[in-house]
RNA sequence: GGCCCAUUCGUCUAGUGGCCUAGGACACCGCCCUCUCACGGCGGCGGCACGGGUUCGAAUCCCGUAUGGGCCUCCA
């Protein structure tokens, strides 16, 4: 049984190597715990520990035990310290402050043991700690557990990604569009990375593609926000910003700077299939229509502009599958 | 400066002494599909940081150099 844990700091949305540390704890561990690692009250922010909650609620990470605040529990790290006797400074550290509160070395190697914590997984800016906490583990009476440490996610140009950077945090992959599954994806792909890994945005965007397909029409929609037979518009989006923006170029009503008069014939021939047809088209019924429209050789891409104003976009069928009866007839009698 | 860690195509990786003329994925380029843009399919380009060992044989083991990173804070 390996017991693990994650233990951010509040200090709000997750950035995309705690992220990382997170997914790969929940991958490698059988029991994990959450624990809020606040014992530094200058650095928490408000709604921080909000946020992370929410972010690994996304990702769909869950934990069996938490979140544990460490600011709850000074009293018995101070304890702990105390039953072994040691003294203000461990080994070059302070244990805890000159107001009594303890750091994060002694709060975390105490927390480590009383959750029986066998295997510690964390980014390598940790390494430096290894040697002091097995010191602490055994100092306290404790045994250390297996530490593991993984490679941080920086930016594309190698260099500290700032939390302001683009795809820098979950929240930001969220805003751009990215769905959580693929996210997900891309941190498994890493797993426990033994040096520092470049943040890869196009590689998330092929693993949205790939998510975007797996989801049902109904799914779809419902995450794009759009009525199910506007799905199909949003095939072969690369994120949900992308899907929206193209489902709003067909459900709107067209601006008309490419509604001019031409293919009349095709228009005509449109209406005159379009209008005994239900108000709502399936996929086959859409399609026969665009077949019949191009056996008498007629202008589909003029159809296409009439239908959205644009010269590119989604497929046709898929077009007359999400605009009903009424509006695609008045689209294509406008010019 | 000291201690520690890492180093395979542009990026992420497979590879743990012979199966490696180094495999895959993303990106890029080309072709195909097609009403367009995407998506998708097929193909192409492209790499073991460098130098010494060890060995019949090294991407794989050892040493050195270089490069990148971490820590050296009452931040975690």
């Amino acid at each position: 049984m390996l017991r693990v844990r994650f233990a951010p700091s509040p200090t709000g949305t997750l950035h995309v190597g705690n992220a990382l540390s997170a997914v790969a704890n929940r991958t490698f561990g059988d029991w994990l715990l959450l624990r809020i690692d606040d014992t530094d009250p200058a650095r928490n922010v408000d709604g921080g520990e909000a946020a992370i909650l929410a972010d690994l609620a996304w990702l769909g990470v869950e934990w069996d035990d938490g979140p544990v605040r460490q600011s709850d529990r000074a009293a018995r790290y101070l304890e702990a310290a105390e039953a072994a006797r040691l003294d203000q400074r461990f080994d070059g550290v302070m244990l805890w402050r000159d107001d009594g509160s303890p750091t994060f070395h002694l709060a975390s190697v105490v927390d480590d043991h009383d959750f029986g914590i066998t295997h510690v997984i964390r980014g390598s800016d940790h390494r430096a700690n290894e040697e002091l906490h097995a010191a602490l583990h055994r100092a306290l009476g404790f045994d250390p557990p297996e530490v593991v440490h993984h490679g941080l996610v920086v930016g594309a140009d190698g260099k500290k990604l700032s939390k302001r950077a683009e795809g820098a945090t979950v929240a930001s992959l969220r805003d751009a569009g990215y769905p959580a599954e693929a996210v997900r994806a891309y941190l498994l792909e890493l797993g426990l990375p033994r040096h520092d890994v470049h943040l890869d945005l196009e590689r998330v965007r092929s693993l949205s593609v790939d998510a975007l397909d797996a989801l049902t029409d109904d799914e779809l929609a419902e995450r794009a926000g759009v009525p199910v037979e506007a799905a199909p518009l949003l095939r072969g989006a690369h994120d949900l910003v992308e899907a929206r923006g193209l489902a709003a170029a067909v459900l709107d009503p067209p601006s008309n700077s490419l509604l001019q008069a031409r293919s009349s014939e095709t228009l005509e021939r449109f209406v005159e299939l379009r209008t005994p047809l239900p108000d709502v088209l399936d996929k086959d019924a859409a399609k026969s229509v665009l077949r019949e429209l191009k056996a008498v050789g007629g202008d589909l891409r003029g159809l296409r502009e009439a239908l959205t104003g644009r010269d590119r976009g989604p497929e046709l069928w898929a077009v007359l599958r999400a605009l009903p009866r009424d509006e695609a007839i008045r689209r294509a009698r406008l010019t």
